[in-house]
DNA sequence: TTGTAGGCGTTATCAT
DNA sequence: ATGATAACGCCTACAA
């Protein structure tokens, strides 16, 4: 039933004409067990409903479309038992290579281990993983961090807080150096109280507004290290009377467009998302066909967006 | 290879072990083709990244999750082509059943006609479907515009725009004669120019503000049937100087969290798409054990949230 | 140009 | 309690 060439035309076309009638549908199943080739692609995201993951799916599906291959999306929830078996799910579904993002949680490694002995091709994506060897596509987030506060300070912000995630993952540990530098370079010393550690989620941005308003000082800038938390502690904040960026302004990391509507705009890193989604599905397919390339790490352009919650 | 109970306790551990330790991993593929199940759910929405279906596909997974099952989420980007091309992978990849929220332009249902010829399960979800028989779950989308309509009449309107989309998908002519019948009940003459059509994207609504503000009599409120358009739409018009809702009062339909932050916040309507997406998936594992089901239309709560966009 | 056999990995079934 | 075999549907290779 493929459609091979070196049947007449005629015969194929009538061939055709008679499976379309009877509603014949290949079995990918059998022929994909057969090829020993899925051409479908897993990708393991921490959740799909975030600005920043789903415009990277957006470029993972439209490289993966242009080049007839299927993608299988799944969430881990930041979630390491999740992770795991969504991890076995894939690979046992024969996927022909793997996208992901780690998750929060990930401190343990023996499930990527498994793609390795696999020798599935792997490609991770914002979230460096230098558990097993494969290619990370990145942007620079120490730059960007740096960036970011060291416009808080240029601006005459001198008691910055930052919000940082889970110590599992790079993007955090990035940033965090990035803030610290920035604090070095301008003499500003490290003041460990105003570092503030959660899950960036929402309902986290609300408490870190709590905390920090009953310091003794009340610090003039917050740098966090994603949207989500600096939007909803912002308004935390406004609700008890702060001015944004008066009293405190703020920045955040990672462009969510939620951040373009609300008052006062906020300031944030654009991480080229669907590029990201692009090069890291272009990277996988060529290892696909190159089983034997070596990995590196990929840097793509991103860029400080400065809005209102940080420009007086 | 199966955990099969006839073998002693004690051989299958042993095994378990050695499969464990040589990193064997069971075949799906020839798994599936031999029971002739995948235990999987093909997913066909028109967007991922939009709140209410991310959420809907959230609600799908946790349901599909408890009950063992996979999900492959496909985007239709609201494109025909795409899914009728999205319809044949599902078929040939031999999924147990389908979800789906038909696109914009779906106005041809051979696709779909497929999906029944070969006895797959389908239910459709927010834009109901009656080229073929299946489930529908949905909202009263009829009900909740009567209420926004006239919510905005109570509130002393008379010259209300309605901002539709395709007259492809029952939800939009759902809320369009829910606008008319409000009208209709409070005397108010339906005015055909203050109807737009449009594929309520946000640069939909900047083009719709620039009409609306040319218009000889300036109208006092919209009602838009999805959030997107209308707060571009807001965005704009207060651009040219235009207060909302003092000069013109705006009702959204879908709620997207962006709404909530929006100055001022966006009047819209909840659609509560985890219990959509939890239902729909019941529904359709329900429909996959028991093939003879009568296809029926499931109606699920939903409701007017009034903020600020629309309240004096 | 067309026909046919074998095997991909699993599992149900039959035989030992 | 275990071992052997056939079949799921497709595709490659070889034969006719």
């Amino acid at each position: 039933m493929a459609n091979n060439p070196r049947v007449t035309k005629k015969t194929r076309d009538l061939i055709q004409a008679k499976a379309k009638e009877l509603g014949y549908f290949r079995n990918t199943l059998a022929s994909n067990l057969r090829s020993q080739k899925t051409r479908t692609i897993g990708v393991i995201v921490p959740h799909i409903s975030r600005y920043f993951l789903s415009t990277v799916i957006a470029g993972i599906e439209e490289v993966a479309f242009e080049n007839d291959y299927r993608v299988i999306i799944c969430q881990s929830l930041d979630q390491l038992e999740r992770e795991k078996q969504l991890t076995d799910t894939l690979l046992s579904s024969q996927v022909d290579g793997i996208i992901m993002s780690i998750s929060m949680e990930t401190n343990q490694y023996e499930h990527l281990e498994k793609i390795e002995t696999q020798k599935t091709p792997i490609v991770f994506f914002d979230r460096k993983c230098e558990a097993i060897p494969a290619n990370n596509i990145l942007i620079d987030d120490f730059a960007r961090a740096f960036e970011a506060t060291e416009h808080l300070i240029l601006s005459g912000r001198k008691r910055i807080v930052h919000f940082t995630g889970s110590e599992n993952v790079s993007i955090y540990q990035d940033r965090l150096k990035g803030y610290k530098e920035a604090l070095h370079k301008h003499n500003i010393t490290e003041d460990p109280t105003l570092i503030y550690k959660s899950s960036l989620k929402p309902a986290d941005g609300k408490i870190l507004a709590r905390q920090i308003l009953e310091l003794k000082e009340i610090p003039d800038a917050i740098f966090s290290a994603n949207d989500l938390a600096a939007i909803s502690c912002m308004q935390e904040l406004q609700e008890s009377g702060v001015k944004i960026p008066h009293d405190i302004a703020i920045v955040g990391f990672s462009n969510e467009p939620l951040g373009a509507y609300t008052s006062p705009s906020l300031s944030s890193v654009n991480q080229n998302p669907l590029e990201m989604g692009k090069i890291a599905t272009q990277t996988l397919l060529h290892q696909i066909e190159n089983p034997d390339v070596v990995q590196e790490t990929k840097l793509l352009d991103s860029s400080l967006i400065l809005r209102n919650s940080s420009i007086i």
